[in-house]
DNA sequence: ATAATTGCAAACACTTTGCACCTGT
DNA sequence: ACAGGTGCAAAGTGTTTGCAATTAT
């Protein structure tokens, strides 16, 4: 990756300018199909989580490899996702963070790392409402 | 699913008697293979997670599909999972989840939940030696 | 007997690779 | 000029589906 090419600078300037924390390679590609093409998108995120400028992660088997673009607003916020209504939660808690580091000898990455539960809202509907299955 | 069948029952017993937290679809098809298809794993194990047997979880987007049997000795634990050497690290601590309840409204299930980041070890490996690229 | 289950092969979806063509330096 | 990058088509991998044969009730 030594050259810059109008390919590369669309990419990434649709990361830098796309408002969204988490972005899946069907995302991009569906939004810049006409100007680049999807083995390229492949092949520069790619590069691009080498150079650290990007995250990957996966939120679920069923998607494409899911992006964070390390330039955007929301990082180091910690992911709360829910299961029900699949609401992505952004909070920012550092106590977590240092927590797991002093108590379990463990650095995280809290930007790659999503934590999956109930949300408050879901939780009540769920006292009130069926039960199912 | 009306019908007990002998493939049920190898898989549910292989479960059981399995001592590993996560198992991937792969594991248990290679355990299994004489005995058992590996679709009928796959529609198997979809029902178990209808049924809250088990949970479907994904660690990455490289490996098959990951599921954890509910009745293993290893419920409520929190895993952490290194990227560098890619072990997972289980740990006992009902702190985390009631804080992240508490101070978060959010009700965490860390079964399903693998937080990413560096371990020890690896810590003082990369310090030590290479950076790299 | 018959409705459900199994398992092969084929279809799908996401990702990676081989290669000829194009582009940046 | 030529090393590097792009993108098509093909291959690779995990998962799902159609369907005929088998099995549980």
């Amino acid at each position: 990756m030594k050259y810059n090419t109008k390919q590369k600078e669309i990419i990434l300037n649709y990361l830098k300018n796309n408002n969204k924390e988490c972005i899946t390679i069907n995302e991009i590609y569906q939004k810049l199909n006409k100007e680049v093409g999807k083995v390229t998108i492949y092949r520069y995120l790619e590069q691009l989580e080498k150079e650290n400028i990007v995250n990957k992660y996966s939120l679920s088997n069923k998607e494409s490899a899911t992006y964070k673009f390390n330039g955007c607003l929301y990082n180091n916020h910690i992911h709360l996702m829910c299961f029900k209504c699949e609401k992505i939660i952004h909070i920012d808690c550092k106590e977590l963070e240092e927590h797991i580091k002093k108590d379990h000898n463990f650095t995280p990455d809290m930007c790659k790392t999503t934590i999956y539960g109930i949300c408050k809202e879901c939780e009540n509907k769920g006292e009130n409402n069926e039960k199912s299955n």
